[in-house]
RNA sequence: GGACAGGUGGCCGAGUGGUUUAAGGCAGCGGUCUUGAAAACCGCCGUACCUGCAAGGGUACCGUGAGUUCGAAUCUCACCCUGUCCGCCA
């Protein structure tokens, strides 16, 4: 979310730097101003009438301890004018800050001067290095024999099970087995022992499922309802439902004669009605597309001592994501799932400290791949490919040698203040009284499945079976080449 | 899920319709005193918004949202959360 106020001092740059994300922003820091104006002027109003409301009662206070009847009634009818006037300028303020705040918290976040142009991932940049060389690591290994895609090797090995995924939940849903699934453990393990070693994250365990105003804080909501799996206590809902059903029943024996035509409006009165308590935030959860969301909301209507920033933190956890919109894309093997573990790094520092936490945070995810050993290239994204929290992200794409191309693996961004803003989370100088909103970043460190098929891919052997890397050996517990049963 | 008890500033805690401008305490910050520290004493000590060049003035917020009232921390209703006990449960 924006601060009014900047858009106010600066609406020609505030747009400007919208627009480099999408054309459609045109106009809009007019339409805001607009709106603040109109809100401004009314607030300033609604406070005097107030301030003039309270005095009144405050004599009609002090008259009534004196005993003094008659001017307690003559100020009581007094009181009285001011009160309509009152309550239709409240109404309006309400309506007035409902409407800036609901415009402000669609708008993406600004992008860095330093960010490309362009509207999709074809105009993204390879990063470069602090000395100018472009930022990629590994060598891609030269294969004797055609190589193989992760699905066709998961299959013959027997440990990826496409076909259960089906049965058990849908499309996009996987089994892994045996030591495929002890593989995908050891790399979770791995990373998150990398990042709380050598990085300082604190590892977390958070809920799964979180609540409307944590997915409005990261920014899923209100926007982005639909890319998200979401679930109800249906326990909850179940009595609101039945008192709904008993109520137009009721209504219906009273209102109208005809049946036939009472059950048409109840079907409707009723489809309506349900899909209110449904969409009632007190009943609903949402399932988290990555910790992120949990993560960086612990800062959430904090005010934290600047002594104690930053806050990092690191978490495994299951990911889910609607995929709504991808229909079609990377269908076979498990690219693109509804389900997948995903190692998440969150930090939460002060203002200033967020441009080097950027790069501190990426090099973290970067080291999981260089232990790894696995070719990867660092991608800047240009505007119109960035994520609408982010001010700069670097993705992280890592070589497959059966698809025969680079593949994100990882994404690092900086959010500036926007999250922050949207989550009123906010720092102070121990001693200073005045407070700033903290930054807040977030980067996958990594896609633990996608690190799967990389490995996969990568170290795969012509006889279709995987070596186990290096680094990974102290987690597979004396396993180091993944093989078919029974060999 | 049921019953009961609660939710007031960074923390503790008083407050049953009108000098509440939320008492008092703790912690914190500044000062006096002191070689220094402690103690004592004095002062400061929430967040956001509106207005103003500024000094300042104003408004809102006592879990959340509605309501009653000229006036609500206080009364009414709904909801959320916490604690205790019971029930269920990995």
């Amino acid at each position: 979310m924006h601060d009014i106020k900047l858009i106010r001092d600066n609406p020609e740059a505030f747009e400007a730097a919208l627009r480099r994300r999408s054309q459609s922003y045109s106009g809009i820091a007019q339409k805001l101003i607009d709106i603040d104006k109109e809100r401004r002027e009314t607030q300033t109003l609604l406070d005097e009438l107030k301030s003039r409301k309270n005095a009144i009662s405050k004599e009609i206070g002090i008259a009534k301890s004196k005993k003094d009847e008659a001017l307690a009634n003559e100020l009581l009818k007094k009181a009285d004018i001011e009160r309509a006037i009152n309550d239709t300028l409240e109404a309006k303020l309400s309506s007035l800050e409902t409407k800036l705040k609901d415009e402000l918290s669609r708008l993406p976040n600004l992008p860095f001067d330093e960010v490309p142009d362009g509207v999709d991932e074809k105009s993204n940049e390879l990063a470069k290095n602090k000395d100018g060389t472009p930022r990629q690591f590994g060598l891609i290994r030269s294969f004797s024999y055609p190589p193989k895609e992760h699905f066709d090797l998961g299959e013959s090995l027997g440990y990826m099970d496409f076909a259960s995924g089906v049965k058990l939940a849908g499309a996009r849903f996987t089994v892994l087995r045996s030591q495929l699934a002890r593989l995908e453990r050891a790399l979770g393990q791995f990373m998150l022992d990398l990042h709380t070693t050598e990085f300082g994250y604190t590892e977390m365990q958070p809920p799964m499922l979180v609540n409307d105003a944590t997915a409005f804080g990261t920014g899923q909501l209100p926007k982005f309802g639909d890319d998200l799996f979401r679930t109800i206590n249906y326990s909850s809902v179940r009595d609101e439902l039945t008192r709904i059903h008993d109520d137009f029943t009721q209504q219906g024996k009273t209102i109208l004669s005809d049946m036939d035509d009472w059950f048409k409006v109840l079907e409707r009165e009723v489809f309506l009605k349900s899909n209110e308590v449904l969409n009632d935030p007190r009943f609903r959860y949402w399932l988290i597309p990555t910790a992120e969301v949990p993560l960086t909301n612990l800062a959430r209507d904090l005010i934290i001592d600047e002594a104690e920033l930053p806050w990092r933190f690191t978490a495994l956890t299951a990911c889910f994501r609607s995929e709504a919109g991808a229909a079609g894309r990377d269908t076979r093997g498990m690219i693109r799932q509804h389900q997948f573990n995903k190692v998440e790094l969150v930090s939460i520092v002060a203002p200033e400290k967020s441009v080097e936490e950027h790069e501190r945070m990426t090099e973290a995810a970067e080291t999981v791949l260089k232990r790894l050993e696995l070719p990867f290239r660092t991608m800047l994204l240009c505007a119109g490919d960035m994520g609408g929290a982010a001010r700069k992200t670097y993705d992280l794409e890592v070589w497959l040698p059966g698809q025969d191309q680079y593949r994100e693996i990882s994404s690092c961004s900086n959010c500036g203040d926007w999250q922050a803003r949207r989550m009123n989370a906010r720092c102070r100088v121990p001693g200073e009284k005045q407070t700033r909103f903290v930054h807040t970043l977030n980067g996958s460190g990594l896609a633990v499945g996608r690190a799967l098929i990389a490995v996969m891919e990568n170290y795969q052997n012509e006889d279709g079976s995987i070596s186990v890397p290096d680094a990974l050996r102290p987690y597979t517990g004396g396993l180091t080449k993944i093989e078919k049963a029974g060999k």
